[in-house]
DNA sequence: TTATCTGCAAATCCTTTGCACCTGC
DNA sequence: GCAGGTGCAAAGGATTTGCAGATAA
């Protein structure tokens, strides 16, 4: 009932045949633990200052593999890295991006999940996944100035 | 009133103490007549068609132009391309993506947009732009089977 | 004329892959 | 022991840039 998400990775390894080496099981570690939408670079730096021998490619492969697990969802924001979503303990949500300090802000609305299920209906479409950004300055920026 | 893309390409071009160039001026016009939302690729090989000479590169300066000049529109629908939407007559629109066939399908839907200006105010963000889209298959692609 | 453009190829940037050497199980 | 994994470096694929020759205004 309490599984945790490295567990899960354990037995989805486990199911696969594949092995929980201490490199993969550092990288889903810190990618747990993360806050945020993490580019691989990020989660990288993070997980050399543990292990400095461990380079972007298993980084890449790990997250692949977590990926496949459903323990992470690949996103971007549009700068030009692939971010990962750690899973979370919410169902679906959306996302509200600062502009000017490119802080993230979660958010679900069933309303609109209903309205884009109604427009894509019109179309003839059936929906199974979909993306909501929006773009713009949080408050803090926005007081700020700039 | 009956300003076309291309003259208000030129004019922006001018603007600017930069020149309206053949090369210019045929993938602007490629661009303006395509459908959709082309790729780098997509617009060159067309642009090639007319002009085999003209390259990636010039493809691209000039895309970046016509960003620059609020006539394209950059966007991603994931592939790993960029892909650039021409000026539309209608206002801003989301898209309807088919993940077997690829069909793109623009909607609008005020009452959506509406909502999402709730919810980032919820959270203290101003809103300038974003990004909704629904994947899934069409109707075509469903009755096909697979 | 001359500052701007173009085409080519080389360079970037992120991500993936090949390969010889390790290591969980 | 051995299938699978790792690290490195080289390869990939989309996009950008440097440069010498070409050209719009």
């Amino acid at each position: 009932m309490t599984e945790t998400p490295m567990h899960r990775f354990s037995e989805f390894l486990a199911g696969r045949q594949l092995r929980l080496t201490e490199q993969r099981r550092l990288i889903a570690e810190v990618f747990f633990r993360a806050g945020g939408h993490p580019s691989a670079e990020e989660i990288t730096r993070e997980v050399k200052a543990a292990n400095a021998a461990i380079g972007f490619a298993t980084v890449y492969r790990t997250l692949k593999l977590l990926t496949e697990a459903s323990l992470a969802k690949g996103m971007s924001i549009g700068d030009g890295f692939s971010r990962y979503e750690p899973p979370s303990r919410r169902g679906h949500h959306d996302h509200l991006i600062c502009r000017a300090c490119g802080r993230i802000v979660e958010f679900e609305n069933d309303q609109i999940e209903s309205l884009q299920d109604k427009v894509a209906r019109q179309h003839g479409f059936t929906v199974t996944d979909h993306k909501l950004e929006l773009y713009g300055l949080c408050g803090a920026c926005r007081a700020g100035g700039s």
